[in-house]
DNA sequence: ATGATTGTTACATATCAAATATAACAAACA
DNA sequence: TGTTTGTTATATTTGATATGTAACAATCAT
């Protein structure tokens, strides 16, 4: 799983780093089970500080995505969605989709990026494939 | 329209401004030619400077979705989307898109979502409506 | 037990963003 | 002329970002 970070980006460096890992989750790169390399070693690796992997990681830790352990590091947890997970991510939904419809992107393309961009997740789902309009 | 705030936010004030003004575009509570309150005006009510209105205009400015005149003020435009728009927005997509998938929701339930969401917005689309499985 | 590896915590510091505050300026219209 | 509007400048406070140094604590192999 290859990272890189955008020193120049709005996009803060932690998050940059948190968000490559949860899309590396999304699209199989990376399973529950799997180890994540030592922060030291990943600072190392991106020319960052090690205070910086630290944050992205515990960010992951509070979102129930890995699991922190001292001596084995980090491994690859995935657990289930709070209850007040769906309607704060409905509300980010809501803004993210509003901009692409009020520039006038046609809704049916909208929803066409992101049955796409799904598609291209987990080929452990690659069964249920969402291709929409194949079917009639 | 109505607009409230949460100064206790981790989104700054002129981002939560920004974000429901494109929010009541796409859901037709603003069109293009409307006029926009005063950036003294709107602070007043919201209680917070002007210059945080200010930049939530300018951002609106950048973007192609209002215009900004002295004495007249802000009016809705909605320009249509620049060539770097589709690139940028399909990045940010695949990151909410693959929290959602991580967290372990399906993703017919996503794209299920999204479709609502889409379909909630303005009534000048009504007739395209995309339930997609409504018929069946 | 020893020692190395790992995450964890505590300070400190420099830089930048966010928000407020005050003031002045400039275009536009009645 | 004068008011309304956006615009710009400068300053200040607060918090977030990122780096730096140092030490601590759990864990595992030896």
């Amino acid at each position: 799983m290859l990272l890189y970070l955008q020193p120049d980006s709005d996009v803060p460096l932690y998050q940059q780093i948190r968000d490559q890992i949860v899309a590396g989750l999304a699209t199989g790169q990376l399973s529950p089970g799997d180890p994540l390399p030592p922060i030291r070693q990943l600072a190392a690796d991106f020319g960052v500080h090690f205070h910086t992997v630290n944050k992205a990681y515990d960010l992951l830790r509070q979102e129930g995505l890995i699991r922190l352990h001292r001596r084995t590091g980090a491994v690859v947890v995935c657990e289930p969605a709070p209850p007040e997970f769906r309607g704060q991510w409905r509300e980010r939904a809501r803004v993210l989709l509003a901009e692409a419809f009020v520039k006038g992107i046609p809704p049916e393309e909208i929803l066409a990026e992101c049955t796409a961009l799904l598609n291209s997740f987990q080929p452990a789902n690659a069964h249920s494939d969402l291709s929409g309009g194949a079917s009639t």
